[in-house]
RNA sequence: GGGCGAUUAACUCAGUGGUAGAGUGCUUCCUUUACACGGAAGAGGUCGGGGGUUCAAGUCCCUCAUCGCCCA
């Protein structure tokens, strides 16, 4: 075995480690016939991306969640993989084609997606890597893409079922266009934005007046839309235009005559209260169109400038358009005013590029069919959502869901399957490309140019990776999973369409049972993390100064179930120290085993076995309920507690005269040592692999204790640790500390040098006098003491420093060190809040409504707690009269 | 406009009815053979304001303010 460097080097430790995990296959899980397994999806990374501290964050949760439930025994299995990204791809492989001035239309459709492939064989396994990094127990013999064959096959089959059964269908509707992408996105795809702008009073004249008006002034956010303006509306209420409606208006610039309508649609406080009425460009005047049978005229093309039917402005991109609308506006006097006005903007959630409502022909599923089923999970408790409270967020988008918006204007991503035959108009999706046409026997046929929503291949995710549609072992054995985590922007873009066609698709069987919308992580200043504002911070460079684990354990220290991340790097550097000071305990531990040492179960001989004992029973129920209910910062914390104030502060500082003493002590607590400290790293390594690994595996166990690797090792199981635990043993302690604590609070008031050995009285009697006697070496070692007495009846001598802790009066002679001063301000003061205090609880008891309805062990412990504080209190009055004589 | 969340020590945050906690920072002391990525001892909060419920409220209810997010 090799000797321990002074310092914890995540770098030198976690290549290997990782290499022998995967060396040693233990992230792969075949099916185990009669055992229950646990498995987890990934949410599959854009084939594109590279780690962030979502990533970071919402792998390192699941890379837990999966490894504590492989130490259980169950067969875990978690499935990695990447998702083909129709966009991200499609622009990368598009930029590599501008370096070399071409376009894809220069190529054919083939030609394109092969160098997608080529490209995602060159760069698609970054992210993959990155996991690694992290030391992510993903199974990587498996991973999966979602244009793989048979998932391909799964898309198709779903896409078919859909169209036969009416749940797909064609239409031309207003969608949301990126004129940058230059495709369809779904309303979830746009994000919006308040942004200030303004409200242009434009005044359009009537062509004959009626009853001596001759023009309505409309109110607009977008004035180069009216080049596409196909009526006017009012409300049919409002008294100010009901003489005009059925008035004709003459469009300005264009000369169109167009009607004036009455629509309820019309907020009548609105601006004007009449609106110019755009329906190939607004989904609401739209509607109005549809109502009153007016025209929609497209007057942009997919590059969002105006097309032929803008007259004089054709050619224009829209906000020069929109720049000389007004202007000429203005110059033929029709510009009435500007308001400032602020309005919501769709932006293309991919590339932020401002999204144009845009009347074209797509795809869309019905999802109320859909959507019904996988409400009913959720309600019924099948479907379980951690934090609780995203459960009403789900129903509410899903009670109003609204038609998804599926078909995408590019060419990497799933075809639609979906052929027409131009002899005879047949037209029919198809599990299988068709030359002929099944009606009229054709060759006039052609499949739809169109491909698939990115998410409608990943909502099949939790099922299409272990198979399907293919029947499969793996299907049957490990859907549905467990867990799935995964940020809450992707709530309904992902997990609710998951559960939507999970339930569709497996009869009815949901895909998870448990959903964790873990909290985001933004920057210091409370900032979006963003690679483009540079606001972001790379965990490829947190590991490289903090580790994987202190990464990984920062991360975990900071999330809570109620509140988002502020990223603190301090909670990584103080995870990092973390590391350290488990690997330096150990260090300790290990430089302590000698040759002769004998592997064998802990052995309780002192007090202070049987608490550190009951101590790891308590972490192990902590840490076990915690993990299964996701508190991950509440177990960090408890794992960081019991290393760091209990099992070093305290039970190593206790351990080290038996060591140097040796014989049995010596033996058994060595023993007790390896014990706890082989349970804890069990129970820490979920979260800490790497250093946790590397420490164990030097630890000297028992065969019955031993595994070739930590993460295939036993969870320590509460109910197996459960005997440990001592009431009386923790009590005990809590004495010990705090009595530790007030010599040396006295020490240091006095700075006594820290080899100086000093006399301590101890004014007990009774029970207490018995807890001391027995705890006197370990108080002696442990604060500096060479002689400790215990009297009922000591005196404090003269120049004495004195305190009063766990009840019991404390005396240190100090020859000539006294400062009499100083002693009775700080005794005073002492004073002064053990009055506070007492005065508080003695009111307390002294309320009948507190005696009669409070619980008999609150009244009972308040009961002792304030006997004690009437004792101090007299003691301090003493100490205090003392130093004033 | 609707909903959700937050407001606790200088900073970042835990703490879902019973004596206010942590990390970092700060002060003093200590290079004691596990660890200076360390040890010891300290200082520092009327738990955003107001009202209510309760024997008891940081914790439950109402209300206001401020900040953030989502939906329309």
């Amino acid at each position: 075995m090799s000797e321990m460097p002074k310092a914890y080097d995540p770098d030198s430790v976690e290549g290997p480690i990782f290499s022998s995990w995967m060396q040693g296959r233990y992230f792969e899980q075949a099916v185990v016939d009669g055992v229950e397994p646990f498995s987890i999806v990934i949410p599959p990374p854009n084939v594109t991306g590279s780690l962030h501290m979502g990533h970071a964050l919402n792998n390192t949760i699941q890379d837990v969640v999966i490894r504590r439930a492989r130490m259980t025994g169950q067969p875990a299995r978690w499935v990695v993989g990447t998702d083909h990204a129709g966009i991200a791809t499609q622009n990368k492989v598009e930029q590599k084609l501008a370096k070399q001035g071409l376009s894809r239309h220069d190529l054919s459709r083939e030609e394109f997606i092969e160098l997608c492939w080529v490209w995602r064989r060159e760069h698609g396994s970054v992210i993959i890597e990155q996991l690694k990094r992290m030391g992510c127990s993903c199974d990587y013999s498996n991973e999966w893409f979602t244009m793989d064959p048979s998932y391909q096959r799964a898309v198709r089959k779903v896409f078919v079922e859909w169209f036969d059964q009416g749940l797909i269908y064609r239409g031309k509707r207003i969608i949301n266009w990126c004129p940058r992408c230059s495709t369809a996105i779904s309303d979830i795809e746009v994000e919006h934005e308040d942004l200030d702008s303004h409200l242009w009073h434009l005044r359009y004249p009537l062509k004959d007046p009626v009853a001596g008006v001759d023009h309505v002034v409309v109110a607009t956010t977008r004035p180069e839309t009216m080049l596409g303006d196909t009526c006017i509306a009012v409300h049919p209420d409002d008294e100010r235009y009901r003489a005009l409606v059925g008035a004709t208006v003459v469009l300005p610039l264009i000369g169109r005559e167009i009607p004036i309508v009455a629509d309820d649609y019309v907020d009548p406080s609105f601006g004007s209260g009449a609106v110019k009425v755009t329906p190939a460009h607004d989904p609401n005047d739209f509607e109005i169109g549809e109502r009153h049978d007016c025209p929609k005229i497209n007057v942009m093309a997919a590059d969002a400038t105006i097309n032929e039917n803008g007259g004089p402005y054709a050619g224009l991109d829209r906000y020069e358009a929109r720049k000389k609308v007004i202007a000429d506006l203005d110059a033929a006097g029709l510009l009435v005013k500007i308001d400032d006005h602020v309005h919501s903007v769709g932006h293309c959630y991919r590339c932020n590029t401002v999204i144009e409502p845009w009347l074209s022909d797509q795809w869309f599923v019905d999802m109320k069919p859909l959507a019904a089923p996988a409400i009913d999970a959720v309600r019924d408790g099948r479907v379980t959502f951690h934090p609780e409270r995203w459960e009403n967020v789900y129903y509410h988008w899903m009670e109003n869901i609204r038609d998804w918006c599926i078909s995408r204007q590019l060419w990497w991503g799933h075809r639609i399957p979906v052929f027409y035959c131009d002899a005879c108009g047949d037209m029919r999706a198809s599990m299988d490309d068709l030359d002929t046409c099944p009606t009229c026997g054709s060759d006039d046929i052609r499949q739809d140019e169109d491909v698939l929503d990115t998410w409608f291949s990943s909502q099949l995710w939790p099922f299409a990776t272990f198979g399907w549609p293919d029947a499969s072992e793996e299907l049957d054995y490990f859907y549905p999973t467990g867990v799935l985590s995964t940020a809450r922007d992707i709530l309904f873009l992902w997990v609710a369409r998951m559960i939507m066609s999970g339930m569709y698709c497996q009869d009815g069987e949901i895909p998870f049972r448990d959903v964790i919308i873990h909290p985001t992580v933004f920057n210091a200043e409370g900032r979006r993390m963003s690679k483009s504002l540079g606001t972001g911070v790379d965990p490829l460079d947190l590991m490289a100064h903090y580790g994987a684990d202190g990464m990984r354990f920062g991360l975990m220290l900071q999330t809570t179930g109620s509140q988002d991340i502020r990223f603190s790097e301090e909670k990584l550097a103080s995870s990092r120290n973390f590391a350290n000071k488990i690997w330096n305990a150990s260090r300790f531990v290990l430089m302590n085993i000698d040759d002769d040492y004998v592997p064998g179960p802990p052995e309780i001989t002192t007090v202070a076995d049987a608490w550190i004992l009951s101590r790891l029973a308590e972490l192990s129920s902590a840490v076990d309920a915690g993990l299964q209910t996701y508190q991950f910062g509440e177990v960090s914390r408890a794992l960081y507690d019991f290393f760091w104030s209990e099992y070093c502060d305290w039970y190593i500082e206790l351990a080290k005269g038996r060591i140097y003493a040796g014989g049995e002590s010596a033996l058994s607590v060595k023993r007790n040592l390896v014990f706890v400290l082989d349970r804890a790293l069990r129970l820490l390594h979920p979260m800490m692999p790497f250093v946790t690994e590397e420490i164990w595996r030097r630890l000297p166990l028992s065969n019955a204790d031993g595994a070739e690797s930590l993460m295939i090792a036993a969870w320590p199981s509460p109910a197996d640790l459960a005997g440990y635990s001592d009431a009386d043993a923790e009590r005990s302690v809590a004495v010990l500390r705090e009595v530790v604590t007030a010599i040396r609070a006295i020490r240091a008031r006095y700075t006594v040098p820290p080899k100086t050995r000093i006399d301590v009285f101890v004014k007990a009697s009774g029970s207490d006098a018995v807890l001391f006697e027995s705890l006197a070496e370990e108080i002696a070692a442990l604060s500096g003491v060479g002689m400790l007495t215990i009297d009922p009846v000591a005196e404090k001598p003269a120049h004495a420093a004195a305190a009063v802790a766990a009840g019991v009066e404390i005396f240190v002679p100090l020859e000539g060190l006294v400062d009499f001063d100083a002693e009775k301000a700080r005794v005073a003061k002492v004073l002064g809040k053990t009055r506070d205090e007492l005065d508080k609880i003695e009111r307390k008891l002294g309320n009948e409504g507190f005696l009669s309805k409070a619980a008999p062990e609150i009244i009972e412990k308040d009961r002792l707690r304030a006997a004690e504080l009437v004792e101090t209190v007299a003691t301090l009055v003493t100490q205090l009269a003392e130093l004033e004589g």
